[in-house]
DNA sequence: TTGAAAGCGCTAACAA
DNA sequence: TTGTTAGCGCTTTCAA
């Protein structure tokens, strides 16, 4: 049994095949008595259209492709399934690539993505994508349309999903006071990142609010690499000058102090607070639990899934300049408790 | 700035489209000169051709599909990891599809998938499929070959790609009979997943050997469904009868033992020693931290996609049926510790 | 070495 | 209400 075209199906019936084409449409210039006879026919023969001839007539894939950092992460894992709920209700199909945070890969998944492969395209940007958005301007001017999730570009005038990084830093910071720390580490990650940037001027306001004089040598930048993440944590908790807290503004990270907390036999949280952006299912198992900002990961993917395919409904190519910003959950666990 | 076509690039350079379209493609017609010339006007324009038109000619999409039961999911993310990275050096592309473990939604993308959209399918069953795989048969037949990874259907004769799931289990089982257990209970997923079947019987086997009786209470036959699961779990821990072990079939039912454990008070491992399946890279920081048998996930994943794409550049729509088995590891941790 | 033209499977404008 | 036909962007055969 092979492949089914119009072609055969018109045959089999007797019919031309652009009746067969609008029967299939459900067009209104079709007779309810051939529509029916189609509709059987297709069934019993399993046609299924061939969605790239389509696609070459009227310019539309019903496609998008989705660009992440990375894959093994809770958090895009997460945005990707909510992404994939969203489209696969409207009859889109998802295109998936890592960039493994590479502004080189990026580039090269963009240009390849430049092409009429895909509608539009929801992205999170490489932590190494220096401050050149040539790649995506590019794109956009091509008439692909960018929605942006999570690792947005603000140069970039389009729509863009992001948590209220910020707020939830500034509080999540504020809590670590309140529990008793006045030496709080920040973890960052690339400076290129608006949302890395943005939960550390949290940090820095909350300090500044309760005069915590800010000591710049506490903010560590990491590379996301993780054996020379784990000795620039494990340098900074060796001492001479330790810290009370550690705020790590990704995941990946607050496992790293995890585990160069076993090495180094500090006790958290009596010694170090520990506290973080994270996603993680086991965050309340973990050994303590762990105190995290938790993301609406799933609802960010949708809502950008949704905006995307809004406007692609409109066939609007360029997407309005709006940032929808979801509300983050500081969890308290134990990681944060205070001794007292 | 729009997108560039083959004929708009003739009539930038003054060739007939045929020209641009062999000197692109590397043809010996194409005298040296002209490549060049071609070339460089293609990087100058941006030019990148439109995969669809190309697909429709030779029959190839140079895109696979990827269909999982769940995403939110650590061993089918890993596996997703593997998979794309091997397809993105090849210059393939992957459409991610999740049939949450549904056999209609099962059956649904892979209609959707029968008609030249994708080259080849990497699936793992849905827990729900029945012993009825005319879905994918009738693929297979279309000329769209398939290649499973761990959740396999052994009725397909095709590639598979799974772990040594009936010996990892013997060891794990008997594992537990050295560390003292002697009542241990098995909680089992979907009766059509041979996955599970293999692994049950690797637990019985090492019953069997060590003289222990098997008592069919011992086996819960779980949904995924996680409240129902939760009660099953409980009931199971609330006696009268608690055994001294759990072997968790999948990773996250033994989440759920442990969620269970908190509310009931239950010490692990000093009344109940629990190990799983699983990919969890939090395992080594739960409390207690969890002895896990962890599947090669991205190489399963590699593996699948490197098979299948073996096959696709042969031009083979039939691939030999084999099993590649990747080796599990057991790997030891404190929730299965003797107290001696 | 280059170009003209047919055709992949489908849609849509137009004709019948 | 149905059929004919041109053409989406590309590859490829055949002719020049």
């Amino acid at each position: 049994m092979a492949k089914i075209n119009l072609k055969q199906m018109a045959e089999a019936l007797g019919v031309s095949v652009s009746t067969i084409s609008k029967a299939l449409r459900n067009s209104y210039e079709i007779s309810d008595e051939t529509k029916k006879k189609v509709l059987e026919k297709a069934e019993e023969m399993g046609y299924v259209g061939n969605p790239y001839a389509g696609s070459l007539r009227h310019h539309k894939s019903k496609t998008i492709g989705l660009i992440v950092p990375e894959l093994t992460n809770n958090f895009f894992i997460q945005a990707i399934s909510g992404a994939e709920s969203v489209v696969q209700e409207k009859d889109y199909h998802i295109l998936v690539y890592n960039s493994q945070d590479d502004y080189e890969k990026e580039k090269s998944i963009l240009k390849h993505l430049r092409n009429g492969r895909v509608d539009g395209i929801l992205m999170s940007l490489a932590s190494t994508t220096p401050s050149s958005y040539e790649h995506l301007t590019k794109t956009v001017d091509e008439g692909i349309p960018i929605v942006f999730f999570d690792r947005i570009c603000h140069e970039i005038e389009t729509g863009k999903v992001t948590t209220d990084d910020f707020l939830s830093s500034f509080n999540a910071t504020e809590f670590l006071i309140q529990q008793g720390c006045r030496d709080i580490a920040f973890l960052a990650l690339s400076d290129h990142l608006s949302i890395v940037n943005k939960r550390k001027q949290g940090y820095l306001e909350a300090l500044n609010k309760h005069d915590i004089i800010f000591n710049p040598d506490r903010i560590l930048k990491c590379t996301g690499e993780e054996k020379s993440d784990y000795q620039k944590i494990k340098k900074l908790l060796q001492g001479p000058n330790v810290p009370d807290a550690i705020f790590a503004s990704v995941e990946k990270l607050a496992l790293t102090v995890y585990y160069v907390c076993g090495e180094l036999q500090v006790n958290i949280p009596e010694k170090l607070k520990l506290l973080c952006f994270s996603n993680l299912r086991t965050a309340p198992l973990l050994k303590p639990s762990l105190t995290t900002i938790t993301q609406p990961a799933f609802e960010i993917g949708a809502t950008a899934a949704n905006l995307l395919l809004k406007n692609l409904s409109k066939k609007r190519t360029l997407i309005d300049n709006e940032n929808i910003v979801l509300k983050s959950t500081l969890i308290k666990r134990d990681s944060t408790r205070s001794s007292s």
